[in-house]
DNA sequence: AGCTTAGGTGAACGTTCGTTCACCGTAAAG
DNA sequence: CTTTACGGTGAACGAACGTTCACCTAAGCT
């Protein structure tokens, strides 16, 4: 464990990126951890580096790396009891960075109907979907029928596509002429009221 | 609506702010959005600061708005044809401030097991918990029973409370003496690989 | 046609950036 | 009691920054 105060520089630099979604420049930094110096910060810097905290992106800016977010993530740990120190998964620093990897494309649908509820796909939830073209059978897909949007799976068989819904009171739909695809589910949420 | 190709920009904005937690000084936004002159991107910046998209952090940093994050909200729309204008109108979110309103005591717990399978909650997914100790019958909770999580419905009879599996394979659960609480689930998402 | 609007270009310019250097004070190690 | 290591200071400096300007081109309008 670190013995100086660089956890603390550290937090004043997280309050700062949670409030304003960008690092400041050094000078800034400086005003914000007490320091007088640019020189100073420089050296704070290359030790948040050191350190996994901060990284240099593409063009030269400061930027943060996976661990300068401090997320719970509570595994669901089998064994013991459930310790704050187990939490620290890495990978996904927000709920939108782990659900949506290609923000440009990608739009969320709300779910109507209860077509795929055997997928755990409920009326009322979001599903996240990215636009595209072309899909592959087994995936879940956004399709286009008589106007509307519909969710199923995309299946094949020796006739060609067909989208099957996850619900046994719906029957297997093989489109008419053409399969118009909207867009692949990537992902799904459903908030508790 | 607008006609040009600032959604474009936006989007390659947006990729890159959401690959590198950062935006990258003029001369890199130019090589981004395939300009050829830092002025170019001045314009640019100015128009989507003008319409809510970025600002100037303290520092003088330029830096996303919310709406920078807001993603396109495609309804279910039965009528017509969804096109691509239809999405930008204003009904964004964003996921994480949707599904977490309170960020501090929130956290995420991975999913094992099948018990909840019946309520659309499948081993693998994430459930956001918000953890408190008391609870209301017919909220979802993360309870510990025997040094483990567990998620059931919460219900309550004569005799007290229980916990309820929604899975007809699981039977009901009485806790012994204390109901151990971890939290509440406020709701759900799942990524499809 | 002629005019206007709007996005993009390329160069110039003053400002600000982050680095570097010698130096200071404290605290642990020899 | 030195010595060393380390975080921070203050000034100086070249490089990079974002703005500004005149100009270009294409599209829309009358």
């Amino acid at each position: 464990m670190v013995d100086n105060n660089d956890h603390i520089h550290l937090g004043r630099l997280q309050d700062f990126y949670a409030t304003h979604k960008s690092l400041p420049p050094y000078a800034k930094i400086a005003d914000i951890c007490d320091m007088r110096s640019k020189a100073g910060v420089s050296k704070l810097v290359f030790r948040l580096k050191r350190d996994g905290f901060l990284q240099v992106a593409p063009g030269g800016r400061l930027a943060p790396t996976s661990r300068f977010f401090g997320r719970p993530l509570v595994g669901s740990a089998p064994a013991g009891f459930p310790s704050p120190a187990a939490e620290l998964l890495d990978d996904a620093l927000s709920i939108d960075d782990y659900l949506v990897e290609h923000p440009s494309d990608t739009v969320l649908v709300e779910v109507q109907g209860d077509s795929m509820i055997g997928a755990g796909i409920q009326p009322g939830d979001y599903v996240i979907v990215r636009k595209c073209q072309r899909a592959e059978p087994g995936q879940i897909v956004v399709a286009i029928m008589d106007g509307e949007f519909t969710i199923k799976y995309l299946d094949r068989d020796e006739k060609g596509y067909l989208l099957r819904p996850a619900n046994a009171h719906y029957s297997l739909l093989r489109p008419e002429q053409e399969l118009s695809i909207f867009g692949i589910v990537t992902g799904q949420f459903r908030k508790y009221s």
